[in-house]
DNA sequence: TTGTAGGCGTTATCAG
DNA sequence: CTGATAACGCCTACAA
């Protein structure tokens, strides 16, 4: 029997007679054969592997966005290769040569936003590239956003409608195009409702816990210290809830606060957490089919922008009262299993 | 110029004069060469490619897993595949057939914990493959555990100092090795206290926060509820959170909550739980340690058993009055930068 | 109904 | 100092 015939009792591309199938399949289960994907691969020039780009695998909203990546790679056959490029343009850069040189059919990408000639090359390669979070300038590729203004905007009105007059920022690294969009929101809202800005409450921090910890600081060691805090990603809010427990403040009713990203499990402790919700289980779907539509029909027709909503989820932290607690408990368990 | 003076340009295996070099270079980067790993793969007959399976990349655990595991694979030029097997043995079964035929050089296992043949085929078939977590029952494998007798004894003793006398346990799903060994330290500590072993106190979960939440709640309507709740594993533990929360109790003033697996951003909310918490990086790195050590060393000597010990974080939510809270923020921050 | 042979992009051996 | 050639395991067009 030809190798031949194997592959194609493997593959169920040619008919095989009864008989000589029933022995193939015999040998394999004897031999414990398993096909070499890295043989096929060589020879169709295809991975079925997509390469998955974020900067810090630890932090939840990155995490959801590798479950929705993975939920939708599965079930068209591909596998991820997952990389965490630890917020460092250099090491994003390796990892995309990196998945180039493997031959992943395509790439997602979360990128820390600095711009590279690589890109331009990847794509005049032909390599299918997804963004997402946040496009890379000048780059015509798809990428899957947020509305990160309305998002802002949204968050800094309730703290209006609340009452909050001196409303603090604390934004996240300034390079990430997001941080600008959401201060953008920030000052409209101001603006909007007829609030000066004052300069010495906005903050710019890093996008990590240790900035908003400090910036927070800097807010609440002011002369005149804002009422309510908006925080613009969600290790920001974390280190800025350390701050202000460190200083002795309490939340809400010291400070109202408001952070950008929700975070599942805030529902299960105090202060629960008024966020601006992304849906994250969508962006990495999107990104996906995205992604695995570009493999299979080609780089043909012009980039595509999916871009998707915040929802501003109120809860205790900003002061609104406490919320009937029973209702979204529910929801979660219907969600969990 | 032939393919061979390429090979050896790319990988300075040979001396090539300095002239040709220079124009092999000079071409490479006219015609955005990249090498093929596939190809490499193939003649090599090594991928440099790890498999990775957890059962739920959602969970911090399995994240600060993940990020350990990367850390070493990177350093020592390996790259991970990552496979989510939503705690499904099939799934993970499919993973392992799937890193297999992609010709992965080994695998770091957090196994669901059901036996398959399919395990002893891999270790036979020469698979260098490092259990995490828990061992396979009989399965000859590097692994890497940890002692959960002893940490859940240390969790259920601290709550009797405290005068805890009617406490219960919320457990995860039975078939996970680790539940029944966490209930074991449960049960030594009440034995070495003469403290009768109450069965209505004793729940078995599933490791979800569905069954923490439900059976929290049989616990807690109890005719005579117990006065502190051990719960075996963290999402058990949010679902116990929430179960108390919705039938109003208080933590710890109405009941005593130490869980197992630490949950870094805890600090920042209240209750602060008091956690068993496992050196989650160090498990992970550990894994990634052995298994290239099997790759590069081969799979003569016998399997390799490292325990790594647990430790328990005292903090508010098991009544034992607060601690200063300045101290570890600054440790977190050591960390997060 | 099955087999033969060429080639995917590397590396390694052996000859120049 | 460099090149020709075989081989890795698979798929596929063509032949039988």
């Amino acid at each position: 029997v030809s190798s031949a015939t194997v592959s194609h009792v493997l593959n169920g591309t040619r008919y095989v007679a009864k008989e000589t199938d029933a022995r193939v399949r015999q040998a394999m289960d004897e031999l414990r054969y398993e096909v070499n994907s890295v043989a096929q691969s060589l020879k169709l020039n295809r991975s079925r592997m997509l390469g998955l780009i974020v900067s810090d695998i630890a932090n939840p909203f990155f995490t959801a966005l590798v479950r929705g990546v993975d939920d939708v790679a599965r079930s068209r056959g591909y596998t991820l290769i997952l990389c965490n490029s630890e917020l460092d343009p250099e090491q994003e850069l390796r990892y995309l040569r990196l998945l180039r040189q493997k031959r992943a059919d395509g790439m997602v990408l979360a990128s820390t936003g600095v711009y590279h000639r690589y890109y331009d090359q990847l794509i005049e390669g032909g390599c299918p590239l997804v963004c997402v979070d946040q496009a890379i300038a000048g780059l015509a590729c798809d990428a899957v956003l947020l509305d990160n203004e309305a998002g802002a905007y949204d968050a800094v009105t309730h703290l209006i409608r609340l009452g909050h007059r001196r409303i603090g920022i604390v934004g996240g690294a300034p390079v990430v195009a997001t941080s600008g969009e959401r201060l953008a929101g920030y000052r409209r809202a101001l603006r909007e409702h007829n609030l000066a800005e004052d300069l010495e409450l906005v903050r710019e921090g890093n996008s990590r816990m240790n900035g908003g910890y400090d910036r927070t600081l800097e807010l609440v060691d002011l002369p005149r210290p804002p009422s309510a805090i908006f925080t613009t990603n969600n290790l920001t809010t974390l280190g800025a809830m350390a701050a202000l427990r460190r200083r002795g403040l309490r939340v809400p009713d010291d400070v109202a606060v408001v952070g950008f990203d929700d975070f599942e499990w805030t529902e299960f402790f105090q202060p629960r957490l008024t966020t601006v919700a992304q849906p994250t289980d969508e962006f990495g779907r999107s990104a996906g089919e995205l992604l695995i539509a570009r493999i299979e029909h080609g780089m043909a027709d012009k980039p595509k922008r999916v871009v998707l909503s915040p929802r501003l989820i109120v809860r205790e932290s900003c002061g609104a009262g406490s919320l009937a607690d029973s209702s979204d408990l529910e929801r979660i368990f219907a969600q969990s299993e």
